[in-house]
DNA sequence: ATTGTTGCAAACATTTTGCAGGCTC
DNA sequence: GAGCCTGCAAAATGTTTGCAACAAT
């Protein structure tokens, strides 16, 4: 029987963030969080996807529950929702004057505001070119927090 | 009775985008497409909005129709969708790693190549400064079409 | 002990689809 | 006239919520 396993460090950066708000520290969380941690930075996966990973790993959490822990985690600030608006898809007219248009987008509020920018629409052309791919549109999101929600 | 009234030009891009195509235009379509003329680039709508606009300005057109003529503009490169995935929201790790990668997405088969660029993560901070927002994090979007379905 | 969290199922929201009738070409 | 398109309603898909039991602090 080893020492260090019967003592093992009980705080984390997740635990640490939940506890400040009167939040708690669940194996769910720790479930979900840990399969972002393990698939590694850069992969996403839909709620759905998060759901039948951790079924298959064994680790029985409820679809609502996934629900609810993606949206703390993304409060939280540890993982990104790559979405723009809330509710379903939304369209916008195509044209030249679009073509470089982006968003900056409050994750609190939802409040958007438009810039453009020329260098954006170049590093798009380039990635564009260099993976063989005929460009139609590139759109910068920013995801920030605007003054009124600090 | 005016000459050019009655003698009016029948032609237009959408029309002739879709005739090539063995498609057809109709009056529902010329209105949706009509729509995002008339709010102008840059403004985005919802099919529920396109559709509640549609009808307060008492053109009756069915939601369904609405999802498919929306589809189908989009496939025709004249309207843009705001979104990345097709089905739902997707979620990824906020790392220091990702905090500068980008999509690229091809709009007819969903493929989705990753890049980076120090131009864009530029380009989101100075966007965040000027309009007094904290910065977390900027993902561009290109939209685009890959080699394999020109 | 207190209060936040989970799981379930039902509600809700959004999008797609089958089909009969209507319209464009 | 042939075949695409529409509207309707039903189904499919994605997400949220009320509530009782449970668990973290």
């Amino acid at each position: 029987m080893s020492f260090s396993s019967q003592y093992q460090v009980i705080t984390s950066p997740l635990g640490d963030g939940l506890h400040k708000d009167g939040k708690r520290l669940t194996p769910q969380r720790l479930k979900v969080l840990n399969l972002f941690e393990n698939i590694g930075a850069g992969n996403h996966l839909s709620a759905e996807e998060v759901h039948a990973k951790l079924i298959k790993s064994s680790s029985k959490v409820s679809l609502a529950t996934i629900y609810r822990t993606l949206r703390l985690l993304v409060q939280m600030g540890l993982l990104h929702e790559l979405e723009i608006s809330e509710g379903g898809h939304r369209y916008e007219l195509l044209s030249n004057e679009t073509a470089d248009h982006h968003h900056l987008i409050c994750i609190r509020c939802g409040r958007t505001e438009e810039f453009e920018s020329d260098e954006v629409l170049k590093a798009g052309k380039v990635a564009a070119k260099v993976n063989g791919f005929t460009l139609i549109e590139s759109s910068l999101n920013v995801r920030a927090i605007c003054p009124n929600c600090i």
